[in-house]
DNA sequence: ACTGTCGGGACATCCCGTTAGT
DNA sequence: ACTAACGGGATGTCCCGACAGT
């Protein structure tokens, strides 16, 4: 069971490593160091650096999905729901899991010409979060919840643009002025075509 | 003579290289096959890789300004001026410059954490759309173009956001669909706030 | 323990090889040869090329001092003891430890312009004989085996001074009567200044 | 004609930096930037690296034969003449030709293993120094100016020794007291078998 | 399960010398 | 006589992975 932990540690610290230097950019060394493992250590438990890479990008991927899921509790209506989204990039700047950012943006970035199985690990990553926002849409439009005619795919892609984008501002200015705009915006957007609470359905 | 012939082939090419592989993920081998010269040949032009790279960020940015100033031509309403940056952003991925996606965006991940020399780059380029797009709103409140109460530095983040969310998007799946919709959705909100040049001024 | 082992050795040839060829007329290739082992086998155990370069020095200056700490056995008086430093010197050209001459002049010839760490020792391991001769002499004040006005400043300068000449004179012109010659007249001037054993205390 | 200036210049400024850096320690960058000229420049006076060596360490030994030849005007006796063998070796620390130290002791300690064709420079140079001392004493033994039993190759030997062993410790502690120590021993060591002017002759 | 040790290849950079051009 | 440009090889260092030992 030790074996189970140290591999738990070692992704850990590998995640943070690789989103703030890359994959390219980070040397075993630099994993060696971040573990406190030497390089059997690390090898004992992923085959190779690659493998190490995917693993480490899975786990970024769930320490978001549960603040997600966890912001989602209670959460009922469409426009909840999908404020929850952007509340969610917006406390990713906040208080980040990760120092070097989005590692969803990050990897899309690196890896979409570099690294095949790295790339469909992204888009399946990204198509989870696109598939929640149309399918929460397509809800509301059958609850009444949602007004006017919207595309739930514009829907989806114009919030993930947009506060993918964000993040990737308030990273580079290292000011969270820009997520924080945007998520304002969008939240504007949402309420544009969403029933309030209040308003009850028809 | 020559040398600043080679000098500009190298760029050309390193542009390339560097677009695709990131700047960790390029070798100088890399550079040498694109560029058909050897170290010496290269070496020649640049001290060292990392001069290359500041060098080859600024032929990038270059040579979208040049399509961005062409496209602008003509181009006097705010309107016309908005829409010109999104099909800017458009046009990048259906007739890209670069192979490996826009280098904005690309170095903004890449280098934010590791290489501030490139990062304080990128930063002024976005400076330089940024304050292009706050100038055109604030000019087209000046002369009328623009209605109700439009505040130029969210307008300008939210443009910025969305377009490089969708670029990168569309990179990841490989589909133009979403910066076509990003662009789409933009400008519709861009008509939102301005006067069609039909509609004349007050 | 094999690895202290293997770093005795890459110690014991490197010593060998800067000796001839330099500091920086050595390369990590010509240690490779003589250490057959791989780069990654020597990097494993000295950070750099220089940090092998000074433990290398370390290493030879302590054969030296070995065998002259073995020379010096049972010797007491002024006058062995600094016969025995001639003879040090002598002996380091009829049998030598090292097949490029000297380190101690080899080192300070080299790297007095050139690498200050390397210097700093070279000045030691000098202040450390120098040390040696000028206590041996005040000691032999005391104990009245040393006869008129002496300075021991100066007997250590002039014989450190001639013993390193002429061993690089020797070095150069493949004959070791140079060493001889030089080693002979000190004895003689020693001898100028000194009790024999045989002759007592005062 | 301009050429043969521009020859002498690079060996001036090569004659400098071989001594400070040593042969294999200086690169042909090295000597561009000392010479203020391009590579092409330098080699269309000298074939290669090594024949610029080998005349510049020529022309470092015409500079001292100069300076000594220059320093023995009027000088006639033996003691004289010896005398000013050390005054040689001491004016160049207090007023050196080259900042790097002896080109005679860097060139002998640095070139004796690996550079048979500048080891044999060096030896010849040697010689002429060691030859001109044995001929100045054989001379004086025949003019009655040298009273004892004294071998000249003995005082050749010594000298030079101390004199170069002098020199190398006065660079590497950057105190010119120890060849000021050597150069006063040994002119008491020249006075004690040579007559002063003074004395006459017998 | 983890450390210590090492092989061998890749990397950025430096280096010497050559050639075209002026 | 000298510069600019380039080839190609060497250099010091880093890097991934393997394996013996415990």
């Amino acid at each position: 069971m030790k074996g189970e932990q140290t591999r738990q540690t070692i992704l850990a610290e590998a995640a943070q490593v690789f989103s703030v230097k890359g994959y390219a950019g980070t040397s075993m060394d630099d994993l060696m160091r971040a573990t406190q493992l030497t390089k059997g250590g690390i090898y004992n438990h992923f085959a190779n650096k690659d493998a190490l890479a995917l693993d480490a990008f899975d786990f970024s991927i769930n320490m978001i999905r549960e603040r997600f899921t966890t912001a989602l509790n209670g959460k009922t209506t469409t426009r909840e729901r999908l404020h929850a989204v952007t509340a969610l990039f917006r406390s990713l700047r906040d208080d980040p899991l990760l120092e070097g950012g989005c590692p969803l943006l990050n990897t899309a970035v690196e890896a979409d010409d570099t690294h095949p199985a790295l790339r469909e690990r992204v888009q399946a990553a990204y198509e989870e979060w696109r598939i929640y926002i149309m399918r929460t849409i397509t809800r509301g439009i059958r609850r009444g919840e949602v007004v006017g005619d919207v595309s739930p795919e514009q829907v989806a892609t114009v919030m993930m643009s947009a506060l993918e984008g964000g993040v990737m501002l308030s990273k580079l200015y290292g000011d969270n002025i820009h997520i924080h705009t945007v998520s304002d915006y969008l939240n504007g957007y949402i309420d544009s075509f969403t029933r309030s609470a209040s308003e009850g359905t028809v």
